[in-house]
DNA sequence: AGAATAATAAAACAAACGTTCAATTAATTC
DNA sequence: GAATTAATTGAACGTTTGTTTTATTATTCT
């Protein structure tokens, strides 16, 4: 058999997408294999390399979309011209928001850098540089308004971004926390971390202490 | 040929576990074959069989006891009747050293979980519970002393350890940072975390604030 | 309707994989 | 010094791997 009836580059390409994405989430990408990877999307191996031409090719596209997407994100979400406390909670909740909408992208982009050729390495090692830096200068303008009180921007920057991205590992939608009483609680631990005066900017101070009050 | 002179089953075995951890962290577990890990050790990859019965028994027994001695250096360095902010100080400062002493083992064991059997990964991740919970204990113990000001004990604790562990992430030695300089910040940011009154318990707290004015 | 193109299947490739087995030599024991 | 045990080699096993090639069918274009 050839070419099977009703058959569509467009929504082949996007299944296998889909499918290589939590594939390689639950079994890493050494493991996943393409004929699995086949077997999902209801084709042949072969029929794979019509998209990608190989199997790291289809890795770094996931990884390169996804550190785009995450860049989007930012940019749509930033508040252009606003203090450093409501750009730092606008990062916050974007990054969480973001990286829990797609878990298995992120641990994609997380755990598998070690199976790219060293310059895709680097591609994706300077998206991910060029957004952490995005949070260092808010964290700096914070500092030099007066606003944060932070001992060395480099290292919050780092344990902010740790702290947040970590989420992912243990939040499950539906249990004993929703999305947003997380956020909340993690925007007021960023606040704290930073040194932020309690109640300045973000507007969601109040908010978040009725939710610890109702949880104590 | 057959039994090399001067072999000797304890250092084979000693030589094994250290080569796999080193290639592991580097290459991930399924992307590293047996005949390299018996070349990196000077052997042929038979004989990894008389110490090891398959390749995820070795794995297992490398995550194992790396998580027994997490528990067994938490154990000899937590300071038993001491209040909880120097409870908690005890922990970062250990959970800090022995992640950093430790780097590959640390990598091995938060990024090949998915290549254990379903009853090992069960035994790796109740040592891990284990652990964290100590960490919920002393923040606990903490709030009832009315020493921290925590909105919610379960995400602080995971915050906190996500946050420590991606220490082992971007910290090199000898490069900007020294490793004391690096826990003494974490230590100070952890506190703020925890909403602990500043100059309580850990004695740490100005020697912190000199660092950051050299730095700032 | 016929020609061109897009999408797939089926089969095959060499290479690498984890693992086993028998043979062989070094060290130890008696 | 002979017998036993410990440590290792070298070769082989059957699978599985990523990938390529060729053929075949569905769709689109003219």
């Amino acid at each position: 058999m050839a070419r099977t009836t009703g058959s569509d580059g467009g929504r082949t390409e996007a299944a296998v997408r889909e499918a290589a994405v939590n594939l390689i989430a639950r079994y890493g990408y050494e493991a996943m294999s393409m004929r699995q990877l086949a077997a999902e999307v209801g084709v042949q191996a072969a029929a794979l390399y019509r998209y990608f031409p190989t199997k790291e090719d289809l890795l770094f596209t996931l990884m390169r979309d996804h550190m785009q997407g995450l860049r989007e994100a930012w940019e749509h979400s930033r508040p252009a011209g606003a203090d450093p406390a409501r750009q730092l909670a606008a990062y916050v909740r974007n990054h969480i928001a973001f990286h829990i909408e797609r878990r298995h992208a992120t641990h994609v982009s997380n755990m598998e850098l070690r199976s790219l050729s060293p310059d895709r390495l680097t591609q994706i090692l300077r998206m991910r540089t060029a957004y952490e830096k995005e949070l260092r200068a808010v964290l700096r303008d914070g500092v030099e308004a007066g606003i944060f009180n932070i001992e060395d921007t480099g290292l919050t920057a780092m344990a902010l971004i740790q702290m947040m991205t970590g989420v992912i590992v243990w939040f499950r939608p539906g249990e004993r926390l929703s999305l947003a009483e997380v956020t909340a609680t993690y925007l007021s631990m960023t606040m704290r971390l930073v040194g932020a005066n309690i109640g300045v900017g973000t507007g969601e101070e109040r908010h978040v202490h009725e939710h610890a009050q109702l949880r104590a």
